[in-house]
DNA sequence: CAACAGCCTTGACCCAGATCAATACTAGGA
DNA sequence: TCCTAGTATTGATCTGGGTCAAGGCTGTTG
């Protein structure tokens, strides 16, 4: 069925988030009442791991509310956060039976999450599925190849400047706020979780924050609590060139 | 149709990569057809571009033979490569009309291309190539994933080492070489591009290569043309856990 | 063959960010 | 209320890799 054929609903479902975009109608009903088969729900605790890497892992899921990170840990330690994710993104791999990396509840937790085999199945069976999980494949690479600039090629203040921006704008979507003016948001990471996404050490990420706030460009009430100003200000000390970003 | 009903076709076609993997045999004589009908090759020399970062790209492909790099770039001409293209690895993005990043063959190159709406008009009439771009693109992603360890958190000999068994790997999958001993090949990259893949400088890069043919680790042989004596060896240096890594 | 252009190597020096260390803030819990 | 544990800040010092600079190879062109 070519796109221009589908009728497009937009379905504001809290619940499975990866219904969440246009899908073709005539398809609708009838996924909907086989996803409701098959998902149910898990809650963890702040901190709580999810899967460790290497573990057997028999579900995938989308995250419903609060915030998981993956990481990589080499053997002596030494942690790189490969993904940050958000309500409605996607957890799993589809014809994959173990965890790739490390999954943590950064805050309190809630994932809708599907048994793989029936969601295997079901993605054979509704392509559009398959589709939607592709395109969020695909924005999820192009994330990652913007991480990889900022890793390899980004100071440490552009780095901190980087994550807030991205933080901020991804909050205001999910706010759904588009207005001009300040933008007012809580951290979600611990400053060694901020380190471990950036490539740095927490030390530097305290200082770094500290000079941002020091000169003007970013406001902090507490440790966590965040204002910015001025949001353009801040993606100039990003060294972004792409202001819309990869996060449409 | 469940995935155990299909019967498995390997094909040997060397111009249309996507096609490599098993498919099932009824689509396969349908598909072929109407692949034929809308594909067409492209030739780049070394060092050409393929398409810049913003172009217009009308066009999906995957590469036949000879080496690609994504690339991203600051305004300040910072440079971070993101993507390494080798023989069936699959360029642009289905449902984008531009490029998101700089396109360059660093070897003489060929692409077997689709135009992008007819390629988009088959995916969804033909559920399984778009299953197998989602099996690729997430493939990408874990590759993603490993590269932002090694950018993150890897000092710049394992960089190097990890680079060197990067190639060396995929090379030794290219030429179906399985047997253990000595592996042999050709660096396709320049200094400065694999200073770029690894976010160093090609000084540092240079001077890495030249510690680990001091210590014995490598042999090189001109300035391109590698034997590494002991895997192992190496891939110690790399600091990598995973020895099966991302490239299966 | 010389001259040139692209690469590559090596040395000397420097600095951004790591490391080590001390102190401070905050939220529970007894 | 104090104690403790986790988190954050700040200072002092060190160092891996960046920067700048000088040659060295190798292949191509005239």
């Amino acid at each position: 069925m070519p796109m221009q054929d589908m009728h497009l609903v937009h379905h504001e479902c809290g619940d499975c988030p990866i219904r969440h975009r246009a899908v073709c109608a005539r398809c609708e009903a009838d996924e909907l009442s086989r996803l409701e088969q098959i998902k149910y729900y898990r809650s963890y605790q702040a901190g709580q791991t999810v899967v460790w890497s290497g573990d057997r892992m028999d579900f995938v899921a989308s995250v419903v509310s609060g915030i998981a990170t993956l990481t990589q840990t080499m053997e002596d330690g030494r942690r790189q956060m490969v993904g940050l994710l958000l309500p409605s993104d996607f957890v799993g791999r589809p014809g994959r039976s173990t965890a790739a990396y490390d999954v943590t509840a950064t805050t309190d937790l809630v994932m809708c999450c599907f048994r793989k085999k029936p969601f295997e199945d079901m993605m054979l069976s509704t392509p559009h599925i398959g589709q939607r999980l592709l395109e969020m494949t695909l924005d999820e690479l192009d994330a990652a190849r913007e991480w990889m600039l900022l890793l390899g090629r980004k100071t440490a203040r552009e780095k901190i400047a980087s994550l807030l921006a991205i933080i901020a704008r991804r909050d205001a979507t999910l706010k759904l706020k588009t207005a001009k003016g300040p933008l007012v948001f809580d951290l979600p990471l611990t400053r060694e979780e901020m380190a471990d996404y950036l490539g740095l050490t927490l030390e530097t990420v305290s200082r770094q924050i500290s000079a941002l706030r020091r000169e003007g460009i970013i406001l902090l009430d507490g440790k966590r609590h965040v204002t910015i100003p001025d949001f353009d200000l801040l993606l100039e000390e990003a060294g972004d060139d792409s202001d819309g970003g990869v996060l449409g």
